[in-house]
DNA sequence: AAGATAAATGTAGCGCGCTACAATTATATT
DNA sequence: AATATAATTGTAGCGCGCTACATTTATCTT
C-alpha cells in the first residue's frame, strides 16, 4: 500500500505508459501519439497545432515534437494554413484514420482494466477526487 | 471535469512535476532527485544503487542517470563496494543531508495542498482506490 | 502607413522514463 | 578448476515533458 499520493500517481502513470507503449508498438505508435490521433479523430481528422496544444495541455514545443515524429511515420500531414499563415493545419492520413477507428474501444478496455474491483460509486468518487486534486494544484 | 482516468492521472503527474521542479530549482534539484535524497535520508544516508532501483521502481539505466547527475552536482558520492565489487555504494553529501532535513515537511505540505477539500474518508478512499488501480495494471 | 504588440510556430538543450546490448564480478554447476 | 549462470552496473539511443530564446505572420495603435 503506497501512501504518498504524488508518488502513487507517478507509479501509476509510469506503468500505464509502459504497458500502453508496449501494446501500441505494433502500430509504431506511442501513448502520447495515440492521444493526438484520438483528438484528431474526434475533430473530423483535421485541426490546428494550437488546438492540439490546448487540448492536450502540453507546451507548444512538445506538440511540435509529437507532430514531427508522427508526420515522419506517415500518420498525418502538416501544412501552413493559407488563411492565417501562422497556423499549421494537421490532417490525419488514411492509415491513421483506420487505426483511429479501433482506438476508442482500446482506450475503453484499458479504463475498465484499471478500475476492476471498484464499484460504480467508487469509480465516480475516484474521478471526482482526482479532479479536485488537479484543481488544487494548477 | 476530466473523465478519462489514465489521462487525468497524466495531467496530475505532469502538473506535480512542473510545480515541484520549479520550487526545487533554488536547490538545483529535481523532483526525482528529491526522491533519491529522501530515500537515502531514510536509510542512514547510505545505500546501494540496486536498492535505490528497487525502491524507486525504475529501470537501472534511469538510476544510473539520476546518480550521475546528482554526483556531478555534489549531492552524493558513488563508490565501488569493496565487499562485492558489482555493487555501488551511494553516500549523501553534507549539503544533501542538510536539505534532506527539510524535505519531509515540504513533501507533507504538498500532500496537504493536493488533498485540500477532501475529508479524511475521501482521502483514505482515494489512496485505497489508486492502490487498487496500480495493482490492476502491474 | 509605420511601429508596437500579440499569436503561432520553431530550435536548442535539458531531465527522466524506457529498451536493447555490453561488460564486470560473484556464484553455481560440473 | 573450468565453465556456465546470475547479478549489478554501464552505454547508446529514443520519446516526451519542460524552459528559454528566436522567427514569422497578423493585428492593433498611433
Amino acid at each position: 500500500m503506497v501512501k504518498n499520493l504524488g508518488y502513487l500517481i507517478k507509479l501509476i502513470n509510469d506503468t500505464i505508459k509502459k504497458n500502453a507503449d508496449k501494446n501500441l508498438k505494433e502500430n509504431e505508435l506511442t501513448l502520447s501519439q495515440s492521444r493526438v490521433l484520438s483528438f484528431l479523430h474526434l475533430h473530423g481528422n483535421e485541426t490546428t497545432q494550437k488546438a492540439l496544444e490546448v487540448d492536450l495541455k502540453v507546451s507548444h514545443p512538445t506538440v511540435v515534437g509529437l507532430v514531427q515524429r508522427m508526420e515522419k511515420r506517415g500518420f498525418l500531414t502538416s501544412t501552413v494554413d493559407p488563411k492565417d499563415r501562422r497556423n499549421r493545419l494537421l490532417t490525419l492520413s488514411d492509415k491513421a484514420i483506420r487505426i483511429g477507428n479501433d482506438m476508442d474501444s482500446i482506450i475503453k478496455a484499458q479504463e475498465d482494466k484499471m478500475m476492476k474491483g471498484l464499484d460504480e460509486n467508487q469509480r465516480l468518487a475516484l474521478l471526482s477526487s482526482l479532479n479536485t486534486v488537479l484543481n488544487n494544484i494548477d
